[in-house]
DNA sequence: CCATTCACATACACGCGCGAATGTATGTGA
DNA sequence: TCACATACATTCGCGCGTGTATGTGAATGG
């Protein structure tokens, strides 16, 4: 099948890179299958292996996608960076984790949980991870749990959740109002900035 | 279910009541099973009925799925009423279909459509249909078409999707920060029903 | 250089869900 | 009441997806 290597491999590279095919496949499957039609011939088939490789590095499908999240979560983590220090920091952080391509298929693993509860229980760690990458409102800034700010967090969240839906819905093209909103957001995040460094002069109820 | 009846039933009472509850069962199926798990042996027993019967008054499953979803639709635009006139009922309005516990089986519909475009084709304009119904920014009043009513309707309408979609994968439960979220976006949407007010100077008052 | 171990491929058996074909009872118009 | 349509039940074969057992060549250690 394979050609014919001139160099040796060990074995460590050899399980190191089908394990890495596996995941990128399975990611990539989630993302253009969905959870439902990700079955492991495809995968398997997408990474270049047989079934018999699945089931000799995983101990069944899930196996491989639960690994395939984890991975996937390491990667997101790493881009994501340090937590914003800023709430306009924090919504171009949320944003940018949530219009990441594949964001989808975390996504359809939250879903699918949500409709299989032993699958909530094998994967739902996972997912809850990715849970924190979005909400910033865990942000070592201690005034992100001042109530206007975080109501504005937990509003914002859901908004940018919402766009990532109809990303997902739409084969993952950006949709066209997603500018205007994003721009409402980013508005309403910097004006509580600025309002938060003249705090000291007035305090001023809640009004955008 | 159906012992000795005394009556005779016409064929068309028959039928109907049958049809009745294979999409009730649908329904449900959906909201509790998702729609890959929806089988159509699950939905004829919880319809207390056979596959036999389904396959006569539907050609196939997703036959009575999109015929289910397009009843869900009738129901749910009687419920929902007359199209609102301000910005606080049109979220309102919004929130009240969104937050129905049978639109998760919308959703589920709107989701397996985006990862199979045969099915999008099938379900796609019934799925459409409750766009309209959750997103008011097409009713009648002109004003709605105004860039910063515009921009804040589509920003609630993602934020309240983002609520509904954390519902359905939480089991239906109401999740604890709906409360404050509805909060931010009603008093939004308040505030700019009463700036409108203003500044066109009209006599007429917001009746709640 | 040879035996062992490992990574992976191949082959197989099972369950499941779907749709079609077929059979049967009940209502309905002539 | 008879001919037919309609409503429904049963059974079957098919494809698909999964997990398990077995075979084979490459890598490792002595």
């Amino acid at each position: 099948m394979a050609h014919a290597p001139t160099v040796r491999r060990t074995q460590e590279e050899r399980s190191a890179s089908t394990q890495a095919a596996l995941i990128e496949a399975a990611i990539e499957s989630l993302i253009r299958r969905g959870w439902a039609a990700t079955t492991a011939a495809h995968v398997c088939d997408e990474a270049g292996v047989t079934r018999g490789a699945l089931m000799h590095h995983y101990p069944n499908l899930g196996g491989l996608l639960a690994a395939a999240l984890e991975s996937l979560h390491h990667d997101m983590l790493a881009t994501a960076g340090a937590p914003a220090s800023t709430v306009r920091g924090a919504i171009d952080t949320a944003w940018r984790a949530v219009s990441d391509r594949r964001f989808k298929a975390v996504m359809e693993a939250w879903w699918a949980a949500g409709n299989d509860a032993d699958l909530a229980r094998e994967i739902g760690p996972v997912v809850a991870k990715f849970a924190t990458l979005v909400s910033p409102a865990n942000s070592a800034s201690a005034r992100f749990r001042q109530p206007d700010v975080a109501t504005f967090l937990l509003t914002a969240r859901e908004a940018l959740l919402g766009l990532a839906m109809g990303r997902a819905t739409s084969g993952g093209r950006p949709l066209g109002h997603e500018r205007s909103v994003l721009a409402a957001l980013r508005a309403q995040a910097t004006a509580l900035d600025s309002q938060h460094t003249t705090r000291s002069q007035r305090t001023k109820g809640p009004t955008a």
